[in-house]
DNA sequence: TCAATATTGTTAGGCACCATAATATAAACA
DNA sequence: TGTTTATATTATGGTGCCTAACAATATTGA
């Protein structure tokens, strides 16, 4: 996502305005802090996982076998986890068994499948990452009262469920 | 940037906050909704920028030219507006040069330096683009009170200014 | 004036993240 | 049993970035 730095001025939004009437100005200004502000977000967390030597992608992959029970998933149901295609998904696991952090297992049942598990190295990773991005994450949201995260995350569900006025 | 479809459980919440205690769970919660609904709409703009053939990258390239009373600019300057390097600069100059919407003159001041200039298919191609762009917008913002997206955006704002809290 | 320095843009090379299409293997079904 | 379906990978390629090295040109200042 381009980070756009400079946000349109109201000069340049007038110009706008002119070549195209009926724009509204207010709207696009909004829309643009938004992706602004959306994109200086996702860089912050790049940040804070590039020190513990992850990437945004990896980081996800990580987090969902976590969340299991076994810390097991498969390629298959981690695409469908994660909103990507399972080719995709081969790429991740592939960066993330070179550097020792998940491991492929046949699985016992069907042998079509694998079983991606983190392994003890993984585990680490995620005990040395997590407490970090815990402290930061809360630390950041913590600049906002309850009432208002819950007002600010509330407006961006009626957004978000209003995407399909995009197409 | 991933797009986690499955936002954590509860279960999984507390499980988390059961291996690494201390863990704000809301703080955490909030952040990775925070993070998808940003996604989400940048994935909506990627969409609708692609019905008429374009990219975030080489959007914003064009919009940073429009801006520009004689819609030229040079490759540093651009450079500086849009946040990235030289070096990825001249790959956006390149695919849009390669599509007719932008040309390279040399200037005649500086023989160091060119200007990147909006052809007129460039314009044609915003002027196709933006009113699509301007009408979406505007519905999408509209799902919003007009204090409501105040609100929103100071919220962001204020958590952008607090980034520095992630390091 | 002219040598050192700074600036401009490009190239080369690379990595991450994604997609589609084709393929091989295996399971499920009828 | 034979066909369909599911799983995962490979091959290929595009986009969006980066750093480092480079060539050309401009600026500065002794």
């Amino acid at each position: 996502m381009l980070l756009l730095k400079e946000l349109p001025t109201a000069k340049s939004l007038e110009k706008f305005a002119a070549r195209y009437p009926g724009t509204n100005v207010r709207a696009i200004s909004d829309f643009v802090s938004l992706l602004r502000a959306s994109a200086d977000i996702s860089q912050a967390l790049d940040k804070l996982l590039a020190k513990h030597g992850l990437l945004q992608g990896r980081w996800w992959i990580l987090v969902l076998l976590m969340r299991q029970d076994d810390l097991t998933s498969s390629p298959t149901d981690l695409a469908a986890k994660a909103g990507v295609t399972k080719a995709s998904i081969t790429g991740f696991i592939d960066g993330l068994e070179r550097e020792g952090l998940v491991i492929r297992l046949p699985d016992p049942i069907d042998r079509r499948k694998y079983l991606i598990r983190l392994t003890a190295a993984g585990l680490q990773k995620l005990d040395e990452t997590i407490p970090d991005y815990n402290s930061k994450v809360d630390a950041l949201m913590s600049s906002l009262g309850e009432q208002e995260r819950d007002e600010m995350l509330r407006s961006l569900k009626t957004l978000t469920a209003n995407l399909e006025l995009m197409r």
